[in-house]
DNA sequence: AAATTATAGTCATCTAGAGGACTAGAGCAA
DNA sequence: TTGCTCTAGTCCTCTAGATGACTATAATTT
């Protein structure tokens, strides 16, 4: 069993070494984002650890949000951030007050080389190519999100062809279906700004309009940067609620 | 030993009412903030359960950040939030690169009756009576937070009359000392507006000028809310990153 | 006096196993 | 069909230790 990289005690706990060795098999697709793993008791066994000890290595990839327990099912691989909306940065209650996914249409798609600083964040040699789209997002027929996305060109090939007409409102879901990759966390930057005339027309606002910018970095599941973002927003209509610890 | 408040079982698992009844006695402040409680292995007898069940409880008060554990040490009461600054929504970057304290004047300190948001908010009786204060923060004698504070009165009556002049630049370990209230957490809300006139004036900017709102509740130990505060600065200075997920 | 070495106290890791709780499906009964 | 019981699979809780690692202090040696 036990296909160690390593002698199975170095340096760290049992556990952690447990859990390197689970993560690296899980980041080679082994079990794909959805699938449970095997049992406790099995893996307990093949690895000739006490069940104590493997639910520790367990529990450290839960809390990376790379494992899920469900009590009387199994532990199951991550599917990802389903759709980690740019929606909570932002209140546009049009009459309704259920917080629907907005309408997405891509205004322009263009393959282009990376910038030093897109190439740089997204971990490409210089000179790589990427998909630059422009894409806006409305609720009952109403701009409010104008987006920016970068995506790296050999991963996201197949979007580089298909109509983009047909594609679906939350993007996520669909990098996973369409193109294999899993988006696992992001990080969001926020700052505040106003608009350029094109981006005003773009959104129905006066140029200089104030508006916030959520510059977005998302990673997969092992921990690449896979997307760029920058949505920019109204700021009146801007509320974000945050946890101080 | 074990001066149950209930049952030791019943409905939930016995570490859940472990972590319940040491959570109470925390509260009740029978080991005061920076102190250790009992070593485990004297928790584990006293309580008459096995050491891993006495860690899992306490893992519990852990995660909710009542408890701290140092290898080697013992188990500590959390000592609160040190500085959970403003600053980290706002880079006011003046020169120098290092992020110090800014300094902080109070303008105003008025005891009034709580409005019924206020009430509300701080779970006080209509009627009841708060200090409210007024606090401009500075860096290098630049004005750039402004803010508004409402404190519920009996409990923060030692500040009703003492010199604000010589207040500390940090409100929470001067709660700590002299009122005796940890502040263990807190909630900001965040959203965007322009400045009054008069609000303009005491940040040295223009009638109008955008700026960002800080909205905090923040809450003791037994996660009550214990102080309501409304920071507005420069929204050209703001600057936040969330982590998502 | 300074450096080194015991020693005790504490949390961290790990074992081997028992029994409980939850989920889902198969089989049976009304 | 509908509802119930049974059963197997899985994670969850808990026990009663043994051993390791880290911290701080006391004792000893240099």
């Amino acid at each position: 069993m036990l296909q160690a990289t390593e002698a199975p005690t170095r340096g760290q706990s049992r556990y952690g070494w447990l859990a390197a060795a689970l993560r690296s098999r899980i980041l080679q697709g082994e079990w794909v984002p959805g699938e449970a793993i095997p049992p406790e008791a099995i893996l307990a066994k093949s690895y000739g650890v006490a069940l104590g000890t493997i639910r520790q290595a367990l529990s450290l990839l839960v809390s990376e949000a790379l494992l899920e327990r469900r009590h009387g099912k199994g532990t199951f691989v991550t599917s990802g951030l389903g759709g980690a909306s740019m929606m909570r940065f932002f209140r546009f209650r049009q009459g309704g007050e259920v917080q629907t996914t907005p309408d997405s249409r891509i205004l322009s798609r263009k393959c282009r080389l990376a910038g030093l600083d897109e190439a740089d964040a997204l971990g490409l040699p210089a000179g790589a190519s990427v998909i630059a789209l422009e894409r806006l997002r409305s609720i009952d027929a109403r701009p409010c999100l104008l987006e920016t996305l970068v995506l790296p060109l050999p991963m996201f090939e197949a979007l580089a062809e298909s109509d983009t007409a047909a594609w679906d409102d939350l993007l996520y879901p669909m990098y996973q279906r369409v193109c294999g990759v899993v988006i696992h966390h992001a990080q969001d930057q926020l700052s505040f700004g106003q608009l350029t005339q094109t981006q005003g027309r773009r959104l129905q606002l006066d140029k200089g309009h104030p508006c916030v910018r959520v510059q977005r970095r998302a990673f997969d599941l092992a921990g690449r940067c896979v997307e760029l973002r920058s949505t920019l927003g109204d700021a009146f209509s801007f509320e974000y609620t945050a946890q101080v610890r």
